[in-house]
DNA sequence: TCTTGACCTAGAGTGCGCTCTAGCAGCTAA
DNA sequence: TTAGCTGCTAGAGCGCACTCTAGGTCAAGA
């Protein structure tokens, strides 16, 4: 698999690949004899394992950390569940955050639509009486 | 108030205050005879719905846009109530994503936990039919 | 009077996360 | 064999949202 063909399976572009892998997010990519880069299916699991963290709001910082300590192999699970662990406690504050917004929202859109309904009904009234002569409602 | 006293009181720096004002989110402020800027409470109302709408993702370029749609009044009502309500659907999928992550972290934390529970084991083993001799378990 | 501290402006700098450019090499199909 | 496509590197540039600096003004308390 080529960088084209991992950029077209995993929606990442070809910048950004071989940015991730300048920054140590992804390993350094075996090369063809021409020095062009060669992936196997494996990686796609870890790019889309890399798209998930960054959902959470994870930082690149931390997840260089994270990948650094994948390398280190399996004495490091304990460092990375805990890495996991503290940014499942920020997701859910983010989702709080968010949830938080929704009433200050949907209180506006109340008042707005109700701002409209009389405006409109002032329209109304207006149309009804011919209170404001013809030149003042044409503008 | 002073501008020291509205950074303290809403929490963002002078700095910010003077950003948000240049960049339009702020009205120009009122200024005394010797030129500094003059805040009345009102303005605390205003810069709290920044921070709501600042939370639910928008970005600054839409915030300035809602800004100045509230600058030319009331008949602006049904373009900020729309703009409300596209944020609304945004905060809702950003919440989805979130809650989309929940589940792959889960996962991974599980696997880890499994990995340090059979490493433990691994090692009472060890230490129980002292399989390793100590030099090898000192390193 | 002098000093301190809060304030002013214009504009530079920062950190993040890409994104793109220039200039070149190598494979492949017509 | 030649055109075109894909790939390579180093490094510049970008958009966002601040954040800070330099160099000044001004008002009030010791």
């Amino acid at each position: 698999m080529k960088i084209g063909d991992l950029s077209r399976h995993c929606g990442l572009s070809i910048h950004s690949i071989r940015y991730y892998e300048k920054i140590g997010l992804l390993p350094p990519a075996h090369r063809d004899a021409g020095g062009r880069r060669q992936y196997s299916m494996e990686i796609a699991g870890w790019l889309s394992f890399l798209k998930s963290l960054k959902a959470t709001g994870m930082g690149i910082s931390d997840m260089v950390r994270y990948a650094q300590l994948r390398e280190m192999g399996p004495q490091t699970a304990r460092e990375r569940r805990q890495m996991l662990e503290r940014q499942r406690i920020k997701v859910l504050r983010q989702i709080d955050t968010l949830k938080a917004t929704l009433p200050v929202l949907d209180t506006k859109i109340e008042t707005y639509l109700d701002l409209e309904k009389a405006s409109m009904m002032e329209a109304d009234h207006e149309q009804q009486t011919n209170t404001i002569p013809l030149v003042g409602r044409a503008k």
